[in-house]
DNA sequence: CCGTTGCGAAACATGATCGTATCGGAATTC
DNA sequence: GAATTCCGATACGATCATGTTTCGCAACGG
């Protein structure tokens, strides 16, 4: 048996550049990442900025859309730790996280664009809800579950509203409160939101 | 003395026409309501679906971005009636509104793309600033600080962080969230928070 | 060495929008 | 009625992005 790398044999000819393709994915990070909308994203200015043909692109993804949600998930981030000891202590972490995801360079970007975009183009909402939307979503709803089997939180909660009473005091924070730090704002959050949520 | 209009004498010739202005105006905010963002937006579309000249546009406003501003203001949305006999009551009632605004047709759209691409169009920004966010906000903030007076909330409120929590939820919830209507979950909202809040 | 496929560069025809200009006609002042 | 200004329509040249094609070279399998 010759030298295959799965099922269906390997292709003949020169084989794809992965390098391409990630300075594509970064290229096209980049410009979301200054300040660019889909619809001003231009294959022209990603492929030069990749330094790489347009052909090149378009042998890959046959739209617009394909690509920016394929560059989303390059940019992952990772969730923080949860220590699981107690219920400030984790929905602080997690706000903290939240907050520097919503504020950094890069990603705040991506994340603005998603949030602002993805009505028009179904495929992008999709993945930035798998991606980013429910993880976040999953982790914090675990944190507040536990809380109500430990009694640290009431036991009739509604779950959904404080998931987006989380979510939103962050977001809505940041794109137009002041400028605090994670690190300041997120113990203000919780601690003023505990008070009601321990009934 | 002749007839005037203001302290600056009439302008000789066929004057500009109202319609006109009103049509080009419904037109843009039409459009952005089909989803439509800044960038998508072209004059010509606008133009045509007022049933106008390009001519009649480029004469009143020099970039799109003014324009849109401009139909912003159209879009004026009155707020809702505060009793101010119960903070809860009172709370309710602007929840519901924000949530209707947020929701509804035409509105919802701007309210996005207002959101979304602010970023990108400071003029923008600022309009939306002090004709949405801002008197929210202040009516927001009056039945948070009466409420203080009082003594429905407690007097050591962190009147930032409640102001961010309410607005965000009901964003987060409208967004992301289920479809509820405002009326149900507007008491939702208030009921948990105000547990907390009343410490 | 040959066939195949990918590479980046460039040229291409197509189409959209731009902002300006020109047109005949309508509305208004003097 | 003359001068002025706006109207909507249409045409214009300019710019830009589209998606396709062609080119000569590079990388891979057999």
């Amino acid at each position: 048996m010759s030298t295959r790398e799965s099922a269906t044999a390997r292709q003949a000819g020169r084989p794809r550049s992965e390098r391409a393709e990630r300075a594509i994915l970064e290229a096209t990070l980049d410009l979301i990442g200054e300040g660019m909308g889909i619809a001003e994203l231009s294959i022209e200015a990603i492929a030069s900025r990749a330094g790489v043909g347009k052909t090149t692109i378009y042998r890959r993804w046959s739209n617009k859309e394909d690509l920016v949600v394929d560059a989303l998930a390059v940019l992952r981030t990772p969730m923080p730790p949860i220590k699981g000891e107690s219920v400030r202590d984790d929905l602080i972490v997690m706000l903290t996280a939240m907050h520097a995801d919503a504020v950094d360079g890069r990603n705040r970007s991506v994340m603005h664009m998603a949030m602002g975009e993805s009505d028009r183009y179904p495929a992008l909402l999709a993945k930035f809800r798998c991606l980013v939307l429910e993880p976040r979503r999953e982790a914090l709803r675990a944190i507040l579950e536990r809380g109500m089997a430990t009694g640290e939180l009431r036991a009739d909660l509604d779950t959904e509203i404080a998931l987006a009473t989380l979510n939103g005091a962050v977001i809505w924070h940041c794109k137009w409160g002041g400028g605090e730090s994670g690190t300041v704002l997120a113990p203000r959050i919780v601690d003023q939101l505990m008070s009601g949520l321990t009934g």
